[in-house]
This record gives C-alpha cells, sequence and structure tokens, in this order.
DNA sequence: GCAGTGACTAGTA
DNA sequence: ATACTAGCCACTG
C-alpha cells in the first residue's frame, strides 16, 4: 500500500482515518469523500487488504444498511461489532446501527463570502 | 488480455 | 421483508 500504485488506498485511509469515536460511515460514503463517488467496493478492498493492527479504524465502516458486512473468513463480523459496542455503537434487535444517529457526517466547509 | 471475484449500492420485482 | 440485477473497477490467475 505504501506503494505509488497504492495511492488509492492511501486517500481511502485518510478519510476513514478521519471518522470520530463512536460514529460510522459507509462504504459508499467513504469512496464520494476520497474521490471515487461510486466506487464502494474498492474501498471494501482497500480495508481488506489493510494489514493486522494498523491504525485505521475500519471498524467504523459499515454498509449503506447499517449493518457489519460479512467477509469471506468467517467470525470477523463479530469482532467488529464487539469493536464498535465498546465505542458505544448500538445495535438493534436486527442487529444493525441507526445511521441516523452514528452516521459520521464532515463538517463541509461552508463557502463564506469573503 | 480476458474472465472471475469481491468487507458495495441503488433500483426493481 | 427478501431476491435478483446492473453498474462499479482493482486485483488475481
Amino acid at each position: 500500500m505504501g506503494d505509488p500504485s497504492g495511492e488509492r488506498y492511501e486517500w481511502i485511509y485518510a478519510v476513514v482515518r478521519r471518522i470520530p469515536y463512536g460514529r460510522v460511515a459507509t462504504y459508499g460514503q467513504i469512496a464520494a469523500l476520497a474521490g471515487f463517488p461510486g466506487q464502494a467496493r474498492q474501498v471494501g478492498y482497500a480495508l481488506h487488504s489493510l494489514p493486522e493492527g494498523s491504525e485505521v479504524p475500519w471498524q467504523r465502516v459499515i454498509n449503506a444498511r447499517g449493518e457489519v458486512s460479512l467477509r469471506s473468513e468467517a467470525g470477523w463480523e463479530h469482532y467488529q461489532r464487539h469493536l464498535l459496542a465498546e465505542e458505544g455503537v448500538v445495535f438493534n434487535d436486527s442487529g444493525r446501527v441507526d445511521l441516523d444517529r452514528y452516521r459520521w457526517e464532515p463538517v463541509l466547509r461552508t463557502p463564506r463570502s469573503r
């Protein structure tokens, strides 16, 4: 990832790092903020290739339905939910996060007049 | 180079 | 609510 060809991933990681503790963001949201609108799959792919022990808060990225996405390797879904629960993120009966409540909304720069 | 895959999503039925 | 589809595009064999 540190290599030049992995520059996309760096942009994605940079955005993910901005998600505050206790908040979540969707794959599509991250893709758009990183400058790759419509490429949500790439976000999932980028996070998948993240080395273990990374400082990137990958657990805060969930899908548009508010649920933790399944991975090829089972078991991690449970781990991710555990991490989010520790941050205070609440899962409803259906095991989903209320995006209206926990979704991170980056503060956009207001085009202030000057 | 081509085809299959995937931590996705919005739309349709 | 679930199921299937088309679009998406980097990565892999």
